[in-house]
Parts: structure tokens; C-alpha cells; sequence
DNA sequence: TTTTTCTGTTTTGTATTCATAATTCATTTT
DNA sequence: AAAATGAATTATGAATACAAAACAGAAAAA
């Protein structure tokens, strides 16, 4: 089956603002300029707006009527929120993924976990990421629930940002490595419920990790 | 704290548009015809265009890119996954209600109980599901998760309109008051897991119920 | 000095316009 | 009769235009 790219304006401009927002170019509680971007872009204001409210029933930005949209602050409250969901999200996909994953599809996570490991051992952050990532996907890809993979996108989306920002000490990094270890384990005894633990557990980890990244902005009560 | 009351032209076009959908005013699987509907709301397409957006990212609605807007069909196979998802999202609400919920919050949730069993014993079933929507909202609230709540209401905009076209059979009926009663139960002795696992399993039940409804459109293959 | 008021500018929300892609339907062809 | 073709119509996607609200900064008042 062929993936029909159906390129529209409004879904790029989403999605470039996303990355805009995730690699800090776009910054927290500040306002998005509608004519700036547009410019950037180089397409009109109607297909940026529509972005915009995409990105607001994402969560990404919100909308104040009359006065624009703006990046939506990461508070400490609301990447608990967020975690606590996503975890219920991830343990649900770690018992389905045991229910139905097959061998071949077993066999390509070992791999991606191999390589994971060999980026860990040299230290390389971003390779590391990237196979992290997607290990998690073939999970989410293997519980056969579009349903769930879409909203735990849309989750994802919102918290990527520290992602991007957290800095791994060590000792997260290891336990980090530890979770995927058993991950693989339960995955070939198909043990469902211990996965969806851990990845609860996982889950958890991350955001004590991430709470302690500077992305987060309670304090500032800046008035708007 | 008072709501403000934010009526942009967009956010009220997509709350008409669900209401539509729900009620069965636009089918499944049909075209939203753009002129029609804003000459019915007496708005322009710009705004109308924006709602769709929402709703599309909401899962109401699927946007072809230049042959316009569709009401999703609600598949056997989406509704089981839709159900899934809402399962885990419930059953964590449940878990946090009992860490979280007050004494006076229980005894609301005892209170809307005791009316939503006087409307069952004399089968008014609409006041019967207003005090049953009413009751599952409250611990949504007593979780003190807003990510959870707006996420779980997402997801269940979707699937309102098989509660609207279910028809109640008594031993389904009888079942979820049952649950009701155990649910109390485990509010009263703050006994969070199983509060979800009731949660869960309650909601599978629905899905049986609402499997058997006519709203569903697997075999329908038409062409589009 | 601080606060208030007023005016000009900018930005936002909505309507309108325009180009292009899709659809319809009569006509032709097989 | 069924299928294919093509012009006319319609609907969609995007740009532009316009009205109203928010904002900024200077001038006036406390």
C-alpha cells in the first residue's frame, strides 16, 4: 500500500511550526507572529490560521481570542498530567503489542535494540533517540490500535520540546537502558502485563528527568 | 471562577457541526457540503473551514485533500480500539480519583447516583444517561488530571453518537447499574484499582451494547 | 513623577475573490 | 446499451480585502 502524501498547506505550516516550537525557536508563552511566518513560509494567512488551530486542539499553542495564539507553557502540573496519561497509553500498548506482535516484528525491535545499545556504549545522544523512538513505535505499530497510536501521538507532540532539552546523566541514562532490556525480555515471553508495567514504570523515570530539565516554566507569572 | 464564554465563530460552527453529526443530521460517510452550512449558520467559508480543522483533528470528521470533508464512519474495528483506549483512559481515572477525590465530592457523586437509580427503576432512559454521563464526569474531575479529562472527552466525542442510537436491553441495562453500585463501593473505600478495573470492564460492556447498535458501518463499501 | 487619555498603527477575525481541481451530464463512440 | 469523452458547472484551496479589536506611544492631567 502506497502512502498517499497529501500535502496541504495548512498541514505543513503545522508541522514546521511543531519543529519550530520543539527545537526552541519558537518559545514558550510568547506570541506567534501570523505575518512573520507567513512571510517565512511564503504562503497567505489562511492556511497558517488553520495550522494554528490544529495546533491548539493539539495542545501545542492556544488561542486567546482577539489577540493571537501563543506556545502553551510547560508546567510542572501539566507534564505530570501529561506522563500519567501517556504511561496508562504506553502500558495499554505494551499488553496489546504481547497480544498480537509477531515473530518477524520481535525480531526488528531486538535489532533496533541492538543498535540502540551500540550508540549508548559510544555515547551518542541523538543516534540514541532516534532508535529509543523507535523501539517505542514498533510497540505502539504492534498493539494494532490506530486509535491509540494517534492519541499518544498527539500527546507526544506537546512534550517533545523537553525531550529535546533534557540532559541525560548517567544514571538515568543506565536505568533507562536497564527498562529496555526487560522490555525485550517480556516481549519474547509475551508477558503483557509486566510490560505494560514497565512501561509505566519507564514512563515515570522520564519524567523525573525531564522535571529537572530547564524547559519548565511555573514560576514566571508573567502577565498576559 | 467564572468561564469566560470565548464565542469565536469557528469554536461555535464545530460545536454545531458535532451536534449534527451526533444527531444524525449528517451521516456517516457523507460529504460536509461547505455552502450549505454556511448559509445555515449565516457565516463564511473561512470560519466553517476552521471548524472542520478541529473536528478533523478531533476524529469527527476526515478531510480529503480537494474533494473536501466527510463524517468519519464508525467501523466495528475503530469503535473496539476507541473503546480500548477510553478503557485505559478511565480505569487511571478511576485510580486517581481515589487518591484524590473529597468527602464531599463522594457523597455528589452518591447523590447523582440515587437520582440516576430513581430514573432507572422507571426506565426514563434520556435522565437516566444525563445522571450516568453526569456521575463518570464527576470522577473525571475527582482524577485533578486535565489532560486526562480533555483527551478522554476528545475520544468520547466520537463515539456520542452510538450512545445515541443504543437501545438499551434490560440485562444490559441491570449490568451497568451493577457497576454503578460497585463503583460507589470502591469510591466509599477509596479502593482505586479496582475502581478501575470496574471502569474498564463497565466499558467493555458498552462496546458489546454498542456493537449490536445500528450506527455501525463495516460492510458498506462505497465507493469514495 | 505617575496616571490617564487620545490617536495612529498593528494585528486579528471574517468576508470576499480568484485559480484550480473535481464533478456532473450531455454527447459521442464502441 | 454501455463505456468513454469533453465541456459546463460546482466545490475546494488559497490569497486578498476589509472591519473591528488590541496595542503602542505621545500628549495631557493629576
Amino acid at each position: 500500500m502506497i502512502k498517499i502524501q497529501q500535502s496541504t498547506l495548512y498541514g505543513e505550516a503545522a508541522a514546521r511550526i511543531r519543529d519550530m516550537i520543539n527545537e526552541g525557536q519558537l518559545l514558550p508563552g510568547t506570541r506567534i507572529p501570523e505575518k512573520k511566518l507567513c512571510e517565512q513560509f511564503g504562503i497567505s494567512r489562511t492556511p497558517l490560521r488553520e495550522a494554528l488551530k490544529v495546533l491548539a486542539s493539539e495542545g501545542m499553542v492556544e488561542l486567546l481570542p482577539n489577540r493571537g495564539a501563543r506556545v502553551v507553557r510547560l508546567t510542572r502540573q501539566m507534564l505530570e498530567e501529561t506522563y500519567s496519561v501517556m504511561g496508562a497509553l504506553e502500558g495499554l500498548s505494551g499488553e496489546l503489542a504481547c497480544r498480537y506482535i509477531s515473530e518477524a516484528e520481535v525480531a526488528d525491535i531486538q535489532a533496533l535494540h541492538y543498535q540502540m545499545m551500540a550508540h549508548y556504549k559510544r555515547r551518542e545522544i541523538r543516534p540514541y533517540f532516534e532508535f529509543n523512538q523507535r523501539i517505542h513505535d514498533a510497540i505502539m505499530l504492534a498493539s494494532r490500535n490506530e486509535v491509540l497510536r494517534e492519541t499518544h501521538a498527539s500527546l507526544n507532540y506537546r512534550i517533545q520540546r523537553v525531550r529535546y532539552a533534557t540532559n541525560m546523566t548517567d544514571e538515568y541514562w543506565k536505568q533507562a537502558v536497564a527498562d529496555h532490556e526487560a522490555m525485550i525480555d517480556c516481549l519474547l515471553a509475551r508477558d503483557g502485563e509486566r510490560l505494560g508495567s514497565i512501561l509505566r514504570e519507564h514512563l515515570r523515570h522520564k519524567l523525573v528527568v525531564a522535571a529537572a530539565s530547564g524547559v519548565i516554566d511555573d514560576d514566571r507569572v508573567d502577565s498576559y
